[in-house]
DNA sequence: AATCCTTTGTGCGGTAGCGCACTTATGGAT
DNA sequence: ATCCATAAGTGCGCTACCGCACAAAGGATT
């Protein structure tokens, strides 16, 4: 018997999950498993990604770097998705970082392959760029919620992402590392994550968030939340 | 002789003007001169699309409007790009706003035709697609700037993101309209307009706004415009 | 049990941007 | 030439968030 906790199959990513019988086990051989550590840089800003990812169990964020070391995230990819769409939209590199957000699994295919299969047309090239355009209303809704949202709003809809994307209500995750997504102060999560508490949403404690009451965060969420929510489920549900 | 302008041709956009000479041809039949006129709209949040668009002359912001009727930009896009990737996407709708931000004449195509050319794949697939990363770049950064920059600074992006998708250096258009774009309040436009005036960088009369020092105003600029411009040039240059 | 490091909490002054109310320019219409 | 609607400028009090400095509370290490 081995040590290791049974691993999840690539069904459990929801893009894999989604495809025709025949296509998905055509692209089985080249699934390698990986487990993902928490602040692992899986893809570095301008250089080139060697492989794509299909995140089981983990949680990723999309972040920007500026020059000076400030930095916000302009997106969240879990089971729902995939790292990597600019290999198949032909621009090989993108001027933001990849970082593990909440460690777990993922399935990893090699550039090249995943190009190739691509180019065949038909389901998986459907499919993958329907998930672009997802990923694209989230990105857009992250442009709007940063405008026009307070941090307690935003970090209600951070919460729900992450929690959207974990099997957990706990989510293992300080305060200074939300800062850094949310672009804000780490002081400023401290004031959000306080009101949230009281309102009795959330608790935590030292590097633990746990979402109590789920339901009340959704309705204390601005509409972005939802917005981008809807229309995952329309373009890939 | 016509009392029209010479309107200028497909090959004034410049994704239309990228392709081989045989693609090129083959969807020319296809391609419908139009004048958009400032403040139209071309889509509707989440109505059906019935045909992409290929700016030559004009200027179209994607805006999200939110339920409060505050609205913010997300993109904008000129000759170098097109209107409607969601048809090639997969998605059909999107769930912004696509609204005339400077009057000119652009070419459309009926969404069908759009969808079948795609399919063949080859270049104009390719083209396409990476026209897509460099939007989902426009729209990343605009997150970050949204986020970490002052009023100023954005208003100093958004004038050379505009200034490049035109020939002239005045540009029509209000303060007050700008603020809708920014999703900031008038009165902030004009705070940020006067400072950039005081720096000798632009002019403004009731309703035109002059570029009088270009490369100063590329100095002014956080790095977001610089980034995004790079981007757009590698992926289409 | 004592120590140390990390995480979270708090206070304080400063600033950018907001909402509102109002004035002043400007250019087109009559 | 006058009027009028639109565009731009100004003042004021308010709030959210910032930067900084430091205190308190958990966990891990010894």
């Amino acid at each position: 018997m081995s040590n290791y906790a049974q691993s999840p199959g690539p069904l459990e990513n929801q893009l894999l999950a989604a495809l025709p019988k025949a296509v998905y086990e055509a692209l089985l051989p080249h699934l390698t498993p990986v487990s993902l550590g928490l602040g692992e840089v899986i893809y570095e800003s301008d250089e080139q990604m060697t492989e794509v990812y299909f995140p089981t169990t983990s949680i990723v964020s999309l972040l920007y770097l500026m020059a000076d070391g400030m930095t916000a995230e302009i997106g969240v990819v879990g089971f729902e998705g995939m790292l990597g769409v600019a290999i198949f939209l032909g621009g090989d590199t993108t001027p933001n970082r990849a970082v593990v957000q909440s460690a777990g699994n993922a399935y990893k295919m090699k550039v090249k392959t995943l190009r190739d299969k691509f180019e065949l047309g038909g389901p998986l090239q459907l499919l993958l760029l329907r998930y672009t355009q997802a990923l694209i209303t989230q990105i857009s809704q992250t442009a709007v919620c940063n405008r026009l949202h307070s941090v307690e709003q935003q970090l209600s809809r951070w919460l729900l992402l992450s929690h959207d994307r974990l099997r957990s209500n706990d989510l293992v995750m300080t305060q200074d590392l939300i800062s850094n997504m949310l672009g804000v102060r780490r002081e400023g999560v401290t004031m959000a994550a306080q009101q949230l508490k009281n309102k009795g949403l959330i608790s935590y404690v030292r590097g633990t968030i746990t979402v109590v009451n789920r339901k009340g965060l959704e309705k204390a969420v601005c509409e972005c939340y939802q917005v981008v929510k809807t229309e995952y489920d329309r373009l890939l549900g």
